[in-house]
RNA sequence: GCGCCCGUAGCUCAGUUGGAUAGAGCGCGUGCCUCCGGAGCACGAGGUCACAGGUUCGAAUCCUGUCGGGCGCACCA
């Protein structure tokens, strides 16, 4: 809570009591009636000092010089908590800021600039994204824009592994395809690849290239088949990801890796440590020495490496890039390598922690309490492009943010088809639309209203000042969710300042409380609560921003855009 | 068997350095609603925070153990 005058007349009166020391920390209490600002010190030092919290509460609380810090009252409750009320000037004076900082209303500088990957997907293009892609880009795409809101300077990656044996896996699948449908018997091999896609890939290389690969069991054939195929595929991935809206500043191959000699070199490095040994033909790295609970084979007895080595060398390429500080998003079923590609980072050298994981669990798309699996395409999979195909973008994105990655989430399709306020994205564009229709029925353009404009110790109604101090606390919000990388943050306060919203516009209908209406006679509160109104519309916008979801102005457009 | 994540209202989930009477949405119940834009608004019922111990002035939150669910434990990724 950012309380400058407050904080610093609170220090002052600790320091006159001896408890200089002590942190002082703010918080906005949950329940209204206890103020627009609480505090805990006395709680917290009663110990050391070894009085009552309630004594101390009630000392700090007599020697404050409530006016020179904005305060209006001050009360000590409970256990010894100190409860303000600040004046209705100092509460609304935020709105100011809204509306002056607009577009920049809630960035901040915390992230000082300095450099941030995050890699998100890097799907193997083996196949179509699913819905774990989908939430996985959702979330990605949603803490890399929260680390450039809070000042960092971001960097969007995305890694194709692009060289292994499941790309190997592919090409004999789709190889096989090709045979059965040019009148040969073939079999798609063990481990191998079924989706109606691959039938797809082979129709496109008879259409393409007739029967030409039919005898050829040449290397080079069925490179030509595999590279085909990995084309394609990643095609398409690109094409599902951007009309996602989901961009990458990079693509990394897998394959460079090997080309460039960074897996040798990175080998080597490794060797040169003391920490490699060979066992029964294998190399192995002794990645217990960190914390991993086995050792772990880097080149497997036949001479190729696993795909330990490889990550270990694209993420020595990143620390190398300057990236001192790297976020990987992926499916909690790759946990198992978090050790261990850490460990392998840190016999090179590099911090403990790095690179850092937020591992998101499984997604269970549901409908009427059943799960449903739609996808002919990718078989076992539904598919994110058939997902956001039906639902929209703007809900398929949210509805993949709301929830913490760390669970389970089922996608209820029912709730995600509902266009009413009971689908929270909805209820949220359609706060913001309402406030554009309030401007067009003032005849006033919205960016043209003015800090400053208003005298807004006149806004003292409940709702308004609950409002007021909700929209307060968004930047506080947006780097609490970036220091968690937890977009779910973000959601969850514009739900809640969507519903204050909705409550205020319809406490003020017009047709039974005129007085309370946006647009009253009285014009000294109608300009205020007109940049109430706008302070609002910046809050809600600028929130749906972070997360890559549409403010529209007009809700007809928005469910019409969404579905098409 | 070992490791990671999860267990909060009928359902889906929040719960901000450990703080006040544990919250929201959906569903349910009651009342209002020809409005600055609607299946909207207001109010209400509904909880042994999986269980048992411990730490603390104070625990859904921290520690230990138990039970239940998911994922991972390859010379696959």
């Amino acid at each position: 809570m950012a309380h400058e005058p407050l904080e610093t007349a609170l220090k002052a009166v600790l320091k006159e009591m001896g408890l200089g020391k002590a942190s002082v920390y703010l918080e906005r209490p949950r329940d209204p009636s206890h103020g627009d600002v609480a505090c805990n010190i006395a709680m917290t030092v009663s110990r050391e000092i070894g009085k009552s919290s309630r004594e101390i509460a009630e000392e700090i609380a007599a020697r404050l010089e409530l006016d020179t810090a904005g305060i209006e009252s001050v009360e000590v409750a409970g256990p010894g908590f100190l409860n303000f009320k600040l004046s209705s000037g100092t509460v609304a004076s935020v709105l100011d800021q809204i509306v002056t900082k607009d577009r920049t209303f809630g960035r901040s500088t915390i992230g000082e600039g300095a450099r941030v990957m995050v890699e998100f997907v890097s799907a193997n293009p083996t196949g179509p994204l699913h819905v774990g892609h989908g939430r996985q880009a959702a979330l990605g795409d949603a803490i890399a824009s929260l680390l450039e809101w809070t000042g960092w300077d971001v960097h969007r990656e995305f890694y194709y592994n692009d060289a292994g044996t499941q790309i190997d896996k592919l090409a004999e699948s789709v190889r096989a395809r090709y045979l059965d449908q040019t009148g040969h018997d073939a079999e798609i091999p063990e481990g191998g690849y079924h989706g109606e896609y691959v039938s797809k890939l082979a129709e496109a290389l008879v259409k393409e290239f007739g029967d030409r690969f039919v005898e050829d069991e040449s290397e080079r054939a069925i490179d030509h088949i595999r590279k085909f195929s990995v084309r394609s595929l990643r095609k398409e991935q690109d094409r599902d990801l951007s009309d996602f809206g989901v961009r990458f500043d990079e693509y990394y191959l897998e394959s460079s890796l090997y080309q460039n000699g960074r897996v040798s070199s990175t080998l080597e490095a490794l060797r040169e440590t003391g920490l490699v040994y060979e066992r029964e033909g294998a190399t192995w790295l002794e990645t217990t020495k960190f914390g991993d609970q086995k050792d772990r084979v880097m080149v497997r007895k036949n001479g190729l490496p696993t795909y330990f080595l490889p990550d270990v060398a694209y993420h020595m390429h990143k620390w190398a890039r300057g990236f001192q500080r790297v976020i990987n998003v992926q499916g909690s079923d790759h946990h198992g390598t978090v050790e261990r590609v850490r460990g392998g980072l840190q016999a090179l050298g590099l911090p403990a922690g790095y690179p850092e994981y937020v591992l998101h669990q499984m997604v269970r798309v549901v409908r009427e309490g059943k799960e449903v699996k739609f996808s002919k395409r990718a078989g076992e999979n539904t598919t994110l492009r058939e997902l956001y195909r039906d639902v929209g973008v703007d809900v398929t994105r949210y509805f993949f943010q709301m929830r913490k990655p760390d669970a389970q989430m089922m996608f209820d399709l029912g709730a995600a088809l509902d266009h009413s306020d009971k689908n929270p994205v909805y209820k949220i564009q359609y706060a913001h639309a309402r406030m554009s229709s309030i401007f067009a029925k003032a005849q006033i353009v919205p960016e043209k209203i003015e800090a400053g404009s208003a005298d807004l110790s006149t806004l003292t109604e409940d709702h308004e000042r609950q409002l007021i101090n909700q929209l307060g606390s968004f930047p506080d919000v947006l780097e609490r969710a970036a220091e968690n990388s937890a977009p779910h943050i973000v959601c969850d306060y514009l739900e809640q300042t969507a519903g204050a919203a909705n409550a205020w516009y319809h406490a003020g209908n017009p047709s039974r409380n005129p007085d309370l209406a946006v647009l009253v006679d009285d014009l000294t509160l109608r300009s205020a609560r007109l940049i109430l109104a706008r302070a609002l519309q910046v809050v809600l916008r600028n929130g749906l921003t972070v997360l890559g979801i549409a403010a529209p102005t007009r809700m007809s457009q928005a469910i019409k855009d969404d579905s098409a």
